[in-house]
DNA sequence: TGATTTATGTATTGATCAATACATAATTAA
DNA sequence: TTAATTATGTATTGATCAATACATAAATCA
């Protein structure tokens, strides 16, 4: 099945990757239609013919980022047979993500529209509600973790999982401020050196001296 | 020494109170001087004449912000004598002031302009360097802490400063998603947890692959 | 008193925003 | 061919942005 009009002159995958680019320097608001314009090569019209509106054009960026980088961290959370090793991996994953731009560029969707009452707040909402899944994600994976024996019923799993999530969404931050590396990957260790005392469960002392 | 011109009709400090108020639930760029102008109940020319611009007003709601808010979360950073303490206490008000709104609202210097290149850089530059001077504080605390002989003298201060600086931040993310404030508590005391293994002395690190 | 100074309210400025109207170009279907 | 369909480029829309011009009101100073 051919296509009947005039063809489109322009890569819709490439734009969309332009695109996303600037979502993730810029954020959602910031990224005015200007510059999304200059970034994809392409007049505003043939913008709104293949994506929409600025609206949508953000949600299939969102999509992408998701299957590109999001994916690489989040993705290898259920298959990871240690859930230590899957909550380490999340962070790990998370210091080589963030900091593969320089300067390091955090996550998009941390950052693009941190305020549910922000500017868009379609935008914000649902960069929340991703959020929320990731933060869901390490919670089950924890639960999973109790079910298989490997941590003890105890565990606090909404707790941990917060607390989580709370680094690797603080990680953003800290990129954006110019983190290295390094300095990521530090604190994902850190982070991770709470892992025994937290899910040290009943009667598992971890008593030095 | 009177004044001489006619009288301001407003309370320039409840004006400028309001005004942070904004800022603080819709950040820097998402605030428009309209909105400014009927929170504070003025009109613009009243807002300019007071406050020079919408950029100048936001610094200084930022220090109000610094002074009430954050005061109590950074002020008490130095004349805590236990180091641990000290760190545990910015966790600690860190969940109770982000949580004394409802909905919770996280903070103001993370949150009303999280990228550098963002809509106005002056104003993410700004933010960043505050984020920078709380980091710097954790690490000096920490320091200081070995000299006084209370933490070994091979913590890696940086990197747990950092650590600890990105639950603060990520905190701000997880209060706009809606944690109450036990949640906040619970992560921040998860957070402490990693606290006796991080300055166990040398050999204590944990790698996570 | 009259001159000076500062604040206020109305109305508006140029810039920029996201989104389109419109005429034209390039393709397929008949 | 001709009609139908889709894309493109130019130019523009109304809305909203931060910031002001201007006339007037209310205070102090001389």
């Amino acid at each position: 099945m051919a296509s009947r009009g005039r063809p489109r002159t322009f890569d819709r995958q490439k734009a969309l990757q332009q695109a996303m680019e600037v979502f993730w320097e810029r954020g959602f608001d910031n990224a005015s239609m200007s510059e999304l314009t200059r970034a994809m090569a392409i007049n505003s019209p043939s913008l709104y013919a293949a994506f929409g509106s600025k609206e949508a054009l953000f949600r299939e960026a969102v999509q992408l980022y998701m299957s590109e980088g999001g994916g690489g961290i989040w993705g290898p959370l259920d298959s990871i047979d240690c859930a230590r090793d899957a909550v380490g991996h999340v962070l790990h994953a998370t210091a080589l993500t963030f900091s593969q731009h320089s300067p390091s560029r955090g996550c998009l969707i941390v950052l693009a529209s941190p305020q549910s009452q922000g500017g868009t707040p379609e935008i914000g909402e649902e960069l929340e509600q991703h959020r929320n899944h990731n933060r869901c994600a390490i919670e089950q994976r924890l639960q999973r973790a109790i079910k298989e024996g490997e941590l003890p019923a105890s565990t606090d799993c909404r707790a941990v999982a917060n607390y989580y999530a709370t680094v690797q969404h603080g990680m953003s931050i800290l990129a954006r401020d110019g983190a290295t590396r390094q300095e990521l990957l530090d604190v994902a260790n850190c982070a991770m050196a709470a892992w025994e005392p937290l899910i040290g469960g009943p009667g598992a002392s971890h008593d030095t001296e």
